[in-house]
DNA sequence: CCTCATACTTAGTAATGCTAGGTATAGTTG
DNA sequence: CAACTATACCTAGCATTACTAAGTATGAGG
């Protein structure tokens, strides 16, 4: 049995990840998952693979991303890079109206 | 198969709504679960009972939060009042603390 | 040739919010 | 007093996500 705050730390990050990916990938404009877990980890988001790996195929399978096995300068081990697809910008803009006014209710009863 | 932003807005609020819950009660020190539900429908947190009822019941037995059942002046329907336990102030604070943080990442990402 | 770092994948688990009901009490109306 | 409504709480089962804990595969360095 895991600790309160340990078991409330992983469930206020569902849907926060998939938010601060998009973010990520808008910013970056194509990254491959294994440069992304670092950038992320620089800001002080820190997964495992197993846990970004399956989000981002499932954003890609929802249609949010694009994603190409890179296939120009192969040299080194293969990387599968992602961008945001159109429906992923929309998303992320509704995903960030939606965000905004959950932090300004937090605030409001702080 | 429900459109992704809804989707995405039920998991969004997988945490938050302890949050907001823990929050609104120290805010009121003492309430009960059907006026609690129109507090947070005023800060426009619309719940269904058989969402909030629940998640008092777990809060309840983590020992987040005291319940009683209403024994003076007991006229009309039994009302179970909720007030926050030690441990449940304490976890609050933890989860304003890492909430912020979240809330810095975000707007740094935005 | 063996190890390590990079890079991606997958099966199974735990936990929460929602759906869609149900129970029970008290007041109101015909 | 019977029927209806509003209040107040409860419960079973579902869908979804983040995590754990593996595994696969390539290239570089000793």
């Amino acid at each position: 049995m895991s600790d309160a705050f340990d078991n409330w730390k992983t469930q206020i990050k569902k849907g926060y990840l998939d938010l601060c990916i998009l973010l990520m990938i808008r910013k970056h404009t194509r990254v491959y998952g294994f440069d992304l877990l670092e950038k992320l980890a620089q800001q002080d988001i820190v997964l495992k693979e197993g846990t970004l790996y399956p989000l981002l195929s499932r954003m890609t399978n929802e249609g949010l991303l694009k994603a190409a096995w890179e296939t120009e300068n192969l040299k080194g081990h293969p990387r599968k890079f992602y961008s945001l697809a159109k429906s992923g910008e929309q998303l992320l803009d509704e995903m960030n109206e939606e965000y905004e006014r959950m932090i300004r209710i937090y605030k409001s009863l702080n």
